[in-house]
DNA sequence: ATTATCTATAGATCTATAGATAATGC
DNA sequence: ATTATCTATAGATCTATAGATAATGC
């Protein structure tokens, strides 16, 4: 058991490090000895836990997604500001995962799927609380249907900007003067 | 001249090609030789074009720029819904855009000056027409300076989600109705 | 002369497989 | 036995440089 629990703590270990290095680099720029020699390990060394550079990949978007990691039943949308502004302060996640999705949309990216499904998955649950909220029609004039891919496109396009000019962009008041907007003031 | 006019035409084809190699492969997978082959060239015969990779790239980014295309004392309100619906009809160059974006946040990424100064150019030309629109204050209750980096926000964001899943998302409906939701109906 | 291409090739990478070796757990 | 690592290496790529050859324009 004790060689169980040495080898989850490497496998995160190097889930960590992958972050980092997807951060910096894209996943296509990651490469599995850069990985490696961020725990220690050689390259071949790092593929005993993970065989593919891809099993790697889609191991660090499953533990990774922040939706995920709220049952969708506890979602509220107050909830959202306190994500956006926890994102701001962890620029590493948001930058592997901006970095993913924008070379997710190449034919054949294996982020591909799951960020198709995501994208999905999260406008029904914004929908579901847009409407938890306001009912069928929000203050502004919008269905909750119609808002939902709104308030995602808004979290990830102020992202980006962030990310280029974190200065020039205050990420989490630019979005609660957004949430303001569909609260009708 | 003759001599002239051809190569600036070779030029051209190389550019096209490139931005189609980008779109399905984004900037790191695009490899020289796949861009030369869609225009009959050896790799080696491209960079007699464009001496390195970067300088294909900038070329490809300056080019396609559609924002450099109208003069900033030209944009209007309702351009902005029939240029969202242009981008609608011409996938491939939404696509170079957004995985161009996507990898630039990586460090050292050579477009990532490009999209810097681009976000913060557009972003001033938005606040100038929403403030030749609306004045000080619009409807919704925002200045121009605070709605402006939302209206960049939601144009990328709709794109990467428009991209993923064409069907479940009509980027230029779901534009139109944030800016309906901005001019407070 | 200059321009457009090509062949040859150096020099870096990268992923993944094969197979050896050492350490750990029963 | 199983697990964790390593060395060696195959087999693909990739960018960029050097230098030859053919065609074009003065």
């Amino acid at each position: 058991m004790a060689t169980r629990a040495r080898s989850e703590e490497r496998r995160a270990e190097i889930l960590r490090a992958a972050l980092e290095v997807i951060a910096e680099r894209g996943y296509r720029g990651a490469s599995l000895a850069a990985v490696a020699e961020r725990v220690g390990l050689t390259q071949q060394g790092l593929l005993h836990y993970f065989p593919t550079k891809e099993a790697l990949l889609i191991a660090v978007l499953e533990e990774r997604d922040q939706w995920d990691s709220v049952p969708d039943s506890q979602w509220r949308l107050d909830l959202l500001g306190s994500l956006v502004e926890y994102n701001a302060m962890r620029r590493g996640i948001v930058q592997t995962f901006s970095a993913l999705l924008g070379e997710s949309v190449a034919e054949g990216h294996p982020a591909r799927e799951f960020f198709t499904r995501r994208y999905a998955a999260v406008r029904g649950s914004m929908a579901q609380v847009l409407r938890a909220e306001y009912g069928d029609r929000l203050p502004g004039g919008l269905t909750p249907e119609q808002a939902a891919p709104l308030m995602v496109a808004v979290m990830d396009g102020l992202q980006f900007q962030w990310l280029l000019d974190p200065d020039a962009v205050d990420m989490p008041d630019a979005f609660r003067d957004f949430l303001r907007l569909l609260s009708g003031d």
